[in-house]
DNA sequence: TCATAATAGATGCGTTTGTATCTTTGTCCA
DNA sequence: TGGACAAAGATACAAACGCATCTATTATGA
């Protein structure tokens, strides 16, 4: 186990900063470009793909896998900057629902834009086409499993 | 391009969430052995490395990729808690050297541990041997491509 | 139906983090 | 040699975060 424990953690250590590497260079485009942070644009996502009725916040909580109380106060920011809106929801007086305003829309384009070229630029520009392609499907393979197994006692469920 | 993107999208997002799943079971792993945080054992492990003469705070700092304030508040911590040295250093006396203490080294040995645990069965778990390997390889030229170009503006360097 | 438990969301509080700044010491070069 | 500039490290301050708690509403079940 000895030897298993030095190539696991060889890996493990590459996994992570390779995914800080980028994540920074994402982070700094952004923030260069006077845009919010990544989180955003996961919310805008999430947004976009609720469609219509919009989101419940728990239901965006789950989705983003935060604390609740950082997406209560990430939305807080995003209303009141004028890119996501607040509506009343007639079936639980306990929540409400959100949805992008078009303001919100031009913005989660813009970060899009951004987030795209800093990948081409600081993640593809460093990958073979194939192994891009090998990495992704590893990737893939590696959450499908370790969803069906372990989510048991994930951080965010109290 | 809009078709490369959502799948360099889909693959940087897949790295990103395999990061955090992981690393989050190693943090809760730590917390609940009543361990500190990881980057602890970062620290623990450059310290080993760096052998004898220790090493000075901005050297710690570039290894872990930390912001300087950070280091100084962790190195803070570390001597508070009697895990680390802080020895003076007569060739310059702006600064000082950190040596963990035996305390140390018995709390890198049991993060190492259980840190060894959490990657075995929430990381190793979840990969064939071949894919593991292939990650590894993978991750390994995609860091060692990146490291060659694109460090110039790296968000540590001020 | 009414009491109890569970859920949605907000907020208070202590801790952590990042940014900027400050002091001290070392380096460079005119 | 001295005077400007750079580097090491600490710290002040504000923003962000996590945890616990609180209120309001809904679900449960005796």
């Amino acid at each position: 186990m000895a030897e298993i424990g030095k190539k696991t953690l060889r890996s493990w250590r590459r996994l992570a900063r390779a995914q800080s590497f980028v994540a920074d260079r994402i982070e700094a485009a952004l923030k260069g470009a006077g845009l919010p942070a990544l989180v955003w644009l996961a919310a805008f996502d999430e947004l976009e793909k609720a469609g219509e009725p919009g989101l419940r916040p728990f239901e965006l909580q789950r989705a983003l896998e935060l604390e609740q109380p950082a997406v209560s106060r990430l939305l807080d920011k995003m209303i009141g900057a004028g890119m996501a809106e607040r509506r009343e929801c007639d079936d639980d007086r306990r929540g409400w629902t959100v949805t992008a305003t078009d303001s919100g829309r031009k913005t989660q384009e813009r970060m899009a834009t951004t987030q795209v070229a800093a990948l081409t630029e600081h993640y593809l520009a460093h990958l073979s086409d194939k192994q891009a392609r090998t990495l992704d499907e590893i990737l893939g393979e590696f959450l499908s499993s370790s969803r069906a197994s372990g989510n048991e006692n994930s951080k965010n469920d109290h």
